[in-house]
DNA sequence: AGACAATATGAGCCATCGCTCGCAAAGTCA
DNA sequence: TGACTTTGCGAGCGATGGCTCATATTGTCT
């Protein structure tokens, strides 16, 4: 009997109406997560925000994660797009002008909704309930390893897992430290400083 | 009129007696956080884990911030001491060498008390009364920045505030993920690799 | 010993939280 | 139109949270 975890939306909304209560939900508890943080987004204060009743809200998730996990989910899907499009773009290219194009787009990716990136990465619990972001990140691994496996035959003899779990934690990390805690090093003519080096770092270390 | 942080102690403790008391505190915090994370850390729980009333522990800190703010500063200083000694270990060393140490340092830091670590890093909101771990990473940056000067001529000319950047927070960010995320890298055999691969990344990266 | 400061106590106030439940309104279908 | 389903409502319960304050105890100093 898998009990359904409680992260998951309680029921499917049928009719228009409940399908914009879900969304106003939705887009609430992205707007006071953005706003006043993970502490202070009760679920009163969610269901008040979206102009909905506490208990319509309940209705539809069955807790506070469980809104969280939603709004998650919907950023990850955008930044997934995102990062499946670059690397669709990039899958031909040898490896300096991939590697350059991905560092570019990761940091763009986090310039998608820095506000609500910087609350998911900073303030969010992310033991328990709200692991999605562990699953993200392997994804990424996976297909960041697929590329370096189609050129095989530039890089030197490696674990290509290692290899993926190596660039891909490097560029994550330093594109993210750089957005949300170095805004200097990213603005204007050093932005592209940043890329150089973090293309450096990568390349350099695959062949 | 600078009101004092809501994260600094309440007043000092003079007598022994007191003394203990808030030993006693900051010891129960640190084992609430890592038994039951931080949501669970209320001030009512600590008070009594610590075997000591809820009004005594007004007396010395005015908020659960500050109990874990101070938490968080023993757990930096003794962090500090291991990556302080680890750098005048390494000082007169050439590059190739002093890296691969500092990278088994990180290991080894991460380890410490590697549960505590990880609430830290996962459970805790950074922004707000809580970003202490920021000040302490810029110490970081700043003593691997001087090591870097000092061997300047090992390196190909490069702006040393943004390498210790680039280096600091892959090595960083490399040893967190494996330890945290990835016990399967660090599991007997596989932990030297991790330090061969982290080592190639930063030294040819820096030269 | 007596006076004063430092320390410790814990009942309990008030705010907030998550969440339920009985009922009203809107939508669907015949 | 009437029967039934879906959706929406919000007062309010029980639990827990942070924190104060009047009081008691212990330590220090002369």
């Amino acid at each position: 009997m898998a009990r359904r975890p409680l992260t998951n939306p309680r029921k499917q909304a049928s009719q228009e109406r409940s399908r914009a209560t879900v969304d106003a939900l939705i887009e609430a508890t992205a707007r006071i997560l953005v706003r006043d943080g993970f502490d202070k987004a009760s679920t009163n204060r969610i269901a008040e925000q979206a102009g909905v009743s506490i208990g319509s809200l309940y209705q539809y998730y069955p807790s506070k994660e469980a809104l969280v996990a939603a709004v998650i989910d919907r950023h990850n899907r955008g930044l997934m797009q995102v990062v499946q499009g670059a690397l669709a773009e990039v899958a031909g290219l040898p490896i300096e002008k991939a590697v350059r194009k991905m560092v570019a787009i990761a940091i763009d990716a986090h310039r998608l909704d820095p506000k609500l990136h910087r609350v998911l990465a900073e303030q969010l619990p992310r033991t328990g309930r709200l692991a999605k972001l562990e699953t993200f990140n392997r994804e990424i691994y996976a297909l960041f390893k697929a590329y370096l496996e189609s050129r095989r035959d530039e890089l030197r003899t490696v674990d290509l897992e290692l290899a993926a779990f190596v660039c891909v934690t490097s560029i994550e990390a330093l594109t993210h430290t750089a957005v949300l805690h170095r805004p200097d090093i990213l603005s204007g003519e050093t932005v592209a400083t940043l890329v150089d080096e973090a293309t450096r770092l990568v390349v350099r270390y695959l062949r």
